[in-house]
Parts: C-alpha cells; sequence; structure tokens
DNA sequence: GTAAGCCTTGACGCCGACGTCAAGGCAAGG
DNA sequence: CCTTGCCTTGACGTCGGCGTCAAGGCTTAC
C-alpha cells in the first residue's frame, strides 16, 4: 500500500509517516515511479509508535520497541531495552503525577483562601441555612 | 532598581523581565539615559508572576493576577478574574492527573506483562525460590 | 585613556512533532 | 486533452518562554 492509505489505517498523516522516516524509524520500499510502499508489518510497526505516541512517549523512546519488532519479535516490548523504556516512563510519570499533585493542592489551597477572603461569596451556595451542607459538593 | 537588580532579586533574569514587558506584563520607569527602573511594587508584581510560572501556569494566565495588583488590591488572587483562573486551572490540573494515573496504570500493566514474557527474569529475584515472594516489590 | 560592567534594541536560535505551502510528476477517467 | 487525485522533495511556520549573540551607549574605576 502507499503512504495515504498507510497513514489513514493507522489514524495519522502522510506528513507524519515521512516525518517518522526523516528519524529512521519506518523506513519504506519505492515503486519504480519513487512512491513509497509498505505492507502489514510496517502498519503493525506504525501502530506501535502511534500507540506509545499517545501515551506521550517522546518518539526517541519509540525507537527500542520499532527495533525489537524489527528484529523479528512478537512484541515491541519483547526487548530488554524496550522494558527499560517502560521503567524510566513509569519512574517518569510517578513523579510528574506527584508534582502535580502538589501543586494541585496548592493552588487549591490557595483558591479557597482567596475566596474565603472574598467580599461577596464564591458563588451563590452555603449562605441559604444555617450551617447544613457544609460538607457536600455538587 | 534597574533591571539587573530587580531579575536577581526575583531569582530570574533582564531577559526574562523584557519579554514579560514585551507581553504587556510589568511595565518599567525609565531614566534619563533610558535605563529601567522599578521598585518594590513591581518586585511584588513580578514575584507574583514567578509563583504562578512555577506552578505551570501560563503567561496569559498571570495577567489577571497582575491587573489585579495593579488595581491596587492587596493580593493578586483578590479579584474574581484572579479566582476564577484558579478553578479553571484545579479542574486542568485535575484532568491532567487524571489522564496521566490512567497512562501510568496502562504502562505499567504493559510493563508487568512484558516482563513476564521475557525468558529471563527482568531483574535478579523471583526465581530464587518456588512460588514465594510473589507479592513483594523492592 | 581604557577596560569593566551595567544597560539598550533587534533579531535569530531552541525544542518536538508535525502543518502547510510550493512546484512539479504520474496515472486514471471522461 | 484535460482534470482530478494521488504522490514527490524542499522549505518555512507553529507554539512558549525565554537564551544568546550583535552592536553600541553610559558610567565608574584604575
Amino acid at each position: 500500500m502507499r503512504i495515504g492509505e498507510l497513514a489513514e489505517r493507522a489514524g495519522t498523516t502522510p506528513r507524519t509517516l515521512r516525518y517518522y522516516e526523516s528519524r529512521g524509524l519506518l523506513t519504506a520500499r519505492r515503486t519504480e515511479q519513487g512512491y513509497r510502499t509498505y505492507d502489514e508489518d510496517d502498519l503493525r510497526l506504525l501502530q506501535q509508535i502511534r500507540t506509545l505516541q499517545d501515551f506521550g512517549f517522546e518518539l526517541e523512546e519509540t525507537r527500542p520497541f520499532v527495533d525489537c519488532l524489527r528484529a523479528g519479535h512478537p512484541a515491541g516490548d519483547s526487548c530488554p531495552a524496550s522494558i527499560a523504556v517502560y521503567r524510566r516512563k513509569v519512574a517518569e510519570l510517578d513523579g510528574l503525577i506527584g508534582q502535580l499533585q502538589a501543586v494541585r493542592a496548592q493552588v487549591g489551597v490557595e483558591l479557597l483562601r482567596a475566596e474565603a477572603e472574598l467580599p461577596h461569596g464564591p458563588e451563590p451556595r452555603c449562605e441559604l441555612g444555617t450551617e447544613r451542607d457544609t460538607e457536600r459538593e455538587g
């Protein structure tokens, strides 16, 4: 199949596939007219890349998976190098999530404080009764 | 004080302050020689911006806080517009954290599966006894 | 006098993963 | 023959928040 069809089947664009090729991932055969041609193996390879990209992996981080598939292994993560990337990514994600949770907590505190200091209530709530409803949220 | 001193006191660089000025935040007076001059209010304003930037706010999102301070309010978040930014940010962070946790879980699962499918154990563990240790981790 | 150290504006560089446009080739259908 | 729709390469644009360099002005210290 040619580049347009492969792109569509993988839910991406020809430009993206050419970009991957320029980065050394996803090489292509050529027809006599110079058109790139791909087979089902290339589709699987591309799907592997896209899956990892959707996870937020950088392109370079997908390379071990690609190499692994190219080496004939059943899956992109059937190689130690790929698993090492998994591990690094999990650690990175844990760290990032932790940071974001800390920021979220901080901003949450500032929000509550700022709301409390505002003269008028933040939004029409609470001021209806006397002290009911204080632990509910919508 | 001039730009270098302000930058240092805020833990940033002159380039950054000029950039903020180009974006319409943090305006400066000028000496006869054309040098930018700042006062303590400018420092507070800049600190507000830096704090939010460290939280991951985009520059545009700091604008309501700056406007609020400029309007003479005691804090950058003493205005409804700033509080609205807080709220949007909290929601955005919650969404992002949720996404990252989902990705983390997915990658974690793939990692365990890939490790299990590897011929040799992932790291020297588990294979010592027969079936002990199966729920421990390092 | 001149070197050091501050400042000015202007403009290009960077990063990642492409989008978009330009100019042109090839094949099929009417 | 001509249009349509694929494809090709090349090259510049995007976004955010600056870094870095160039060329030059001002002031102070030696």
